[in-house]
RNA sequence: GGCCCCGUCGUCUAGCGGCCCAGGACACCGCCCUCUCAAGGCGGUGACACGGAUUCGAAUUCCGUCGGGGCCA
């Protein structure tokens, strides 16, 4: 209670703001998607604001295609924003390289009130001061050469046609940053080096923008990854320095593969739209995120989007780095998948089946129709709608590929090709197709040739779909169709008889 | 190297001084169901990093050690 209370205060007079501000550099990854879907869910709890920002300030590495990447994943795990690129907003522009002008204004700011200076010190020099620093085994800091310059050496460098960057000047201290995930932080200011807040090209740092913006965009909350704590005392002093209000902090821990070194590609994947390429669920990935470094009680596993948006609250967020669990979140969408309705479950697998060259991207009607059914035998056993393909594929194809083994294993036994002779010649014979029928004849024949039903229906599987696992066999002749089930009993006897 | 964060089953976590010889979920194992594989049901294996201190009592508080991670460079 204590914390809510923290938390209500914060709010001030306004709702909560809060706000996601990536770099357009690479795709939404999962620890990315994590840290909106944290933001986006106390923005809703609060009834708030949720911005999107866009943070392009390092043009080398800033692409359009990263920013559409990131607006992507975002909408198709079903989150949305207030305020930011395709919607506006009062408080824009939302690209920071739209706002240089903004940071040169308060840059300029600090520069006269004496809080920051003009530093003339080229790349060269500082890594040459850096690495005799570490010669003589001192600290490898900023040095602070250009803190104290004359106005005669800034001319001298001035002349010299120098670009100057601008440095903040730390002063001595220590700066508290009050988390509200972690509590009090205490920093010793004299561990932290004057800082670059605009680049000799005018560009701001990252840790200036993001004190400006977060101003102006009047954000209450900063919630935000684990990585930044470090940099928030610097934050803090800028925050002060420029007489602006400080937004609550809570950072949230990191997102570690399994060696528990941060989340990165080499651990397999990490971007979001990977995992919808791969047949994930938005709602399956939702509930495994939040479940990574939040926990409702002792047992909730499974939350639907309102039931998290009622929920979610930032004392329940943990401290502790999360290894991310793909066997987890399987085992988490292959709950959603059974619980998604099949006409939605359909329309997903058609674009996986497209994608496999099993079937057309629009089918008709009866097609359709057909592919719900099949889905409705195979999502038990589905893990991501991807699985259709590898799990269903005998539906789709003229032939069927035996597996080896169950070949090996149950259509060599010598009572094989005759019972599927039989078997056939029964099929054939029944009014109706249907599986109760295909039942009555299997167990039927099993029960006249003093055979048990698996004798029968094991060598019936693999001969039809190619496999010794499937659903229900009665139910998968049903849908394959008297057709299709003789000639795959046909094509296996003749198999039998020229092979081996 | 300096600073900061973190440390409960393999993994995600519940636990905020006695309800805990530690609960749930995934994974794993066994049983049931069963035409196979799943799904489902039931059961099981499995953890408080270590050492001190405080306390009648510590997973829970404090200190140290160790381990992991991050940031700056």
């Amino acid at each position: 209670m204590q914390g809510m209370r923290a938390i209500e205060r914060g709010l001030g007079m306004n709702r909560a703001r809060v706000r996601f501000a990536p770099s357009p550099t690479g795709y939404l990854h999962v620890g990315g998607a994590r840290t909106v879907l944290f933001n986006w869910l106390f923005a809703r709890h609060h009834g708030g604001t949720f911005v999107l920002r866009i943070e392009d300030t390092d043009v080398e590495r800033s692409t359009e295609a990263s920013v559409d990447a990131i607006i992507d994943s975002i909408k198709w795990l079903g989150l949305d924003w207030d305020e930011g690129p395709t919607v506006g907003g009062r408080y824009g522009p939302y690209f920071q390289s739209e706002r240089l002008d903004i940071y040169r204004e308060y840059a300029d700011r600090l520069l006269s009130k004496g809080y920051a200076y003009p530093c003339y010190c080229t790349p060269d020099e500082l890594e040459e001061a850096r690495r005799a620093a570490l010669a003589r085994g001192e600290s490898v800091g900023y040095p602070g050469r250009c803190r104290h310059l004359s106005a005669e050496e800034r001319r001298a460098f001035e002349a010299e046609g120098r670009k100057p960057a601008l440095r903040f000047k730390v002063d001595d201290g220590e700066t508290v940053v009050d988390d509200l995930i972690r509590g009090e932080v205490r920093f010793e200011n004299r561990f932290i080096d004057d800082f670059v807040i605009l680049k000799s090209d005018g560009y701001p740092t990252y840790n200036f923008a993001a004190v400006v913006d977060d101003t102006l965009m009047e954000i209450s909350h900063i919630i935000r990854g684990d990585e930044h704590l470090p940099n928030t005392p610097k934050q803090i002093m800028m925050y002060r320095a420029l007489g602006f209000d400080l937004p609550r902090f809570a950072h949230v821990s990191m997102i570690l593969g399994p060696d528990r070194t941060k989340l990165s590609k080499r651990h397999g994947a990490t971007s979001i739209g990977q995992y919808r390429d791969e047949g994930y669920l938005p709602d399956a990935l939702v509930n495994y995120l939040v479940l990574l470094g939040w926990a409702y009680d002792a047992t909730s596993q499974i939350f639907s989007r309102e039931e998290l948006v009622e929920k979610f609250s930032l004392e329940k967020v943990s401290k502790n780095p999360a290894v991310f669990d793909p066997e987890k979140l399987l085992w988490m969408n292959g709950h959603y998948l059974r619980a998604t309705d099949l006409k939605t479950l359909a329309a997903l697998a058609v674009e996986h089946l497209a994608r496999a060259g099993l079937a057309t991207a629009s089918p008709d009607g009866r097609e359709m129709a057909r592919i719900e059914k099949i889905v409705g035998l195979l999502r038990e056993r589905m893990h991501t709608v991807k699985d259709v393909v590898t799990l269903g594929d005998f539906f789709f194809t003229e032939k069927v590929d035996y597996d080896a083994e169950a070949f090996e294993k149950f259509l060599t036994r010598d009572y094989v090709p005759e019972t599927l002779r039989e078997i056939r010649r029964r099929l054939a014979a029944i009014d109706a197709f249907t599986a109760a029928d295909v039942e009555k004849v299997l167990r039927g024949y099993a029960a006249e040739a003093g055979r048990k039903a698996g004798d029968i229906i094991h060598p019936v599987r693999v001969a039809v779909t190619g496999r010794a696992a499937s659903p229900g066999i009665f139910e998968v002749l049903e849908l394959l169709g008297r057709d299709v089930t003789c000639s795959r009993l046909d094509a296996a006897v003749a198999r039998l008889a020229t092979g081996s």
